[in-house]
RNA sequence: GGCCCCUUGGUCAAGAGGUUAAGACAUCGCCCUUUCACGGCGGCGACACGAGUUCGAUUCUCGUAGGGGUCACCA
């Protein structure tokens, strides 16, 4: 079999949104797959929608997500420059040699003549498609336009009648009839490419098997099917895909600050986790198994798991994705990747003690869905927020404000003369000892206790394991705070 | 509006003529439990509709409805 050679082809006018990122992970396995070559290419020919650092974040979004391209910017292979605007000079000879083939024709129509096209057709409700004013002008008014240096564009020279069928891999056979095909430009008046011809000139040079984009292009297919033919050029694969969607109705947009990778990033969502949820966003592996890393999806991709119809990011499952991920991390791996995220909730100064860093790190690990979670969950080891009172009031503990005083007082006196091992099974053993002497629940105990602590309702880990690391000294500060509240 | 595409639970999705129509997320309940979370067990919940083909249609065909895309000297 031929090496097969994919490419992802974004311009740069804006960041990666997570439906130019599956594309990407989708050309980039198919290349993988069937160990043929992943082509990056910048598709800049349109110099005013040019946005700055775009570039930067393709880039970036490679880097961090470990799809490497064979062949790109900074990366030369036999069929560079992979930069579309370096290759501007080489389109107009292939349009020009459409027009030699009678494939193409020169068009003077001016923009006020096209825009009176439009609005009459607009008002007759149809589609706008060019009339073909210029298409049979003779060689002496082409010849004599040129030499006065009338502006033009090359148009394709569409079939009027007839059907043309063309093979999608996932959308499977399509025909649409000719006369609905547009005369489209080819070359514009600036000397430069449209979109659809560098595509295919470019496809074709670099040799690309697999056309893989969105199934907003499945409409253009038949008039790039005709370009191959004209040229007499092998047509490609193509591989049509369903877009993302925000909800029923919209597709993710740029627009929408969750739809791009980077941010998610930014808000904690782990790299791997992203790349896994949208893997399945369109595609399915066929068996029960969900997770997969990038590695393993070069082995496991498949063409016929590809869906025609379009998916919504669900932004609940990958948050229990990216738990399900942040779980199996190590613990060394966890406080390496939330080491910024415990910082911002504890301060500089908590946070530059080791152990203590490392023992909320563990309680912290279990119970995070997204990095972002951390700080505001871990702040009231360094600072004991406010709180009210009916805090120690717990139904199902049996607690109320009047035995929380007398449970606070008791654990006072305990902590106070505790001599013991300061570790959290130790002091759990001696409280629930404690619990049995004074004849009290180990919850009426322990709930007190963990409140007094923490100042919060919920707080990750218990009564004990907050203990342990906020240290007797402290411990007995809060208890105190806590029975001066409850008015002892 | 023309043309093209899509349609299995709230969401992602298996299934490709005969299945009690998988599984996952979410949700609900129970269990575990020093709060929360994790974990375990269980529940609710779907083939858009109408014809046709067939002994038999979620599965094939045609319509209808709904949704999406596309109709630029943008990509």
């Amino acid at each position: 079999m031929e090496n097969v050679r994919t490419r992802f082809a974004p311009s740069p006018t804006g960041y990666m949104h997570i439906g130019n990122l599956r594309t990407c992970l989708y050309e980039y396995l198919i290349a993988r797959v069937n160990d043929g070559t992943f082509v990056l290419r910048i598709e800049d020919t349109d110099q005013e929608r040019y946005v700055e650092g775009a570039m930067d974040a393709v880039f970036n979004t490679l880097a961090l997500t470990g799809i490497g391209f064979d062949e790109g910017p900074g990366k030369e292979g036999a069929y560079g420059p992979y930069i579309q605007s370096q290759r501007r000079n080489l389109y107009k000879e292939y349009a020009v040699k459409l027009v030699e083939s009678g494939h193409a024709y020169y068009c003077f129509c001016t923009k006020e003549r096209l825009d009176s096209l439009k609005t009459g057709d607009s008002q007759l409700g149809t589609s706008f498609n060019y009339d073909r004013h210029c298409r049979n002008l003779s060689k002496e008014e082409i010849e004599a336009n040129l030499k006065a240096g009338v502006p033009y564009v090359i148009r394709q020279k569409m079939p009027v009648d007839g059907t043309t069928t063309f093979s999608d891999l996932v959308y499977g056979d399509i025909t649409v009839e000719n006369k609905t095909l547009d005369d489209q430009v080819l070359l514009k008046s600036d000397g430069l490419p449209t979109y659809n011809f560098a595509n295919v000139v470019d496809d074709h040079l670099m040799k690309i098997t697999h056309v893989v984009r969105g199934n907003e292009y499945l409409s253009s297919t038949p008039k790039y099917n005709k370009l191959y033919e004209a040229f007499g050029w092998e047509i490609p694969t193509y591989i049509h895909l369903p877009p993302i969607m925000k909800d029923a109705h919209q597709k993710l947009s740029k627009r929408n600050g969750d739809a791009s990778f980077l941010d998610l990033v930014d808000k904690g969502y782990l790299v791997e986790a992203i790349l896994n949820y949208i893997a399945l966003l369109g595609w399915s592996p066929g068996g029960s198994e969900e997770f997969f890393t990038l590695a393993e999806l070069e082995k496991a991709f498949t063409l016929d798991g590809l869906s025609k119809s379009p998916a919504i990011f669900d932004i609940e499952k990958l948050k229990w994705m990216n738990g399900e991920y942040i779980r199996r991390m190590s613990p060394k791996a966890f406080l390496e990747a939330a080491k910024p995220w415990l910082t911002e909730g504890l301060g500089e100064e908590l946070a530059a003690d080791e152990a203590v860093l490392t023992k909320i790190a563990g309680l912290v690990q279990p119970r995070t869905v997204i990095l972002s979670d951390i700080p505001e969950r871990i702040s009231f080891f360094g600072n004991l927020p406010d709180y009210d009172t009916v805090l120690f009031c717990h139904k199902k503990m049996k607690t109320d404000e009047e035995n929380s005083l007398v449970a606070l007082k008791e654990l006072l006196r305990f902590f106070q003369n505790y001599k013991g091992v300061w570790a959290s099974n130790d002091l759990y053993g001696e409280i629930c000892g404690l619990a049995g002497t004074i004849e009290m629940k180990n919850s009426q105990l322990l709930w007190p206790l963990r409140t007094a602590l923490s100042g919060r309702d919920v707080s990750p880990g218990g009564a004990t394991e907050l203990a342990e690391i906020l240290g007797q000294t402290e411990t007995i500060r809060r208890i105190e705070i806590g029975i001066d509240m409850l008015g002892g």
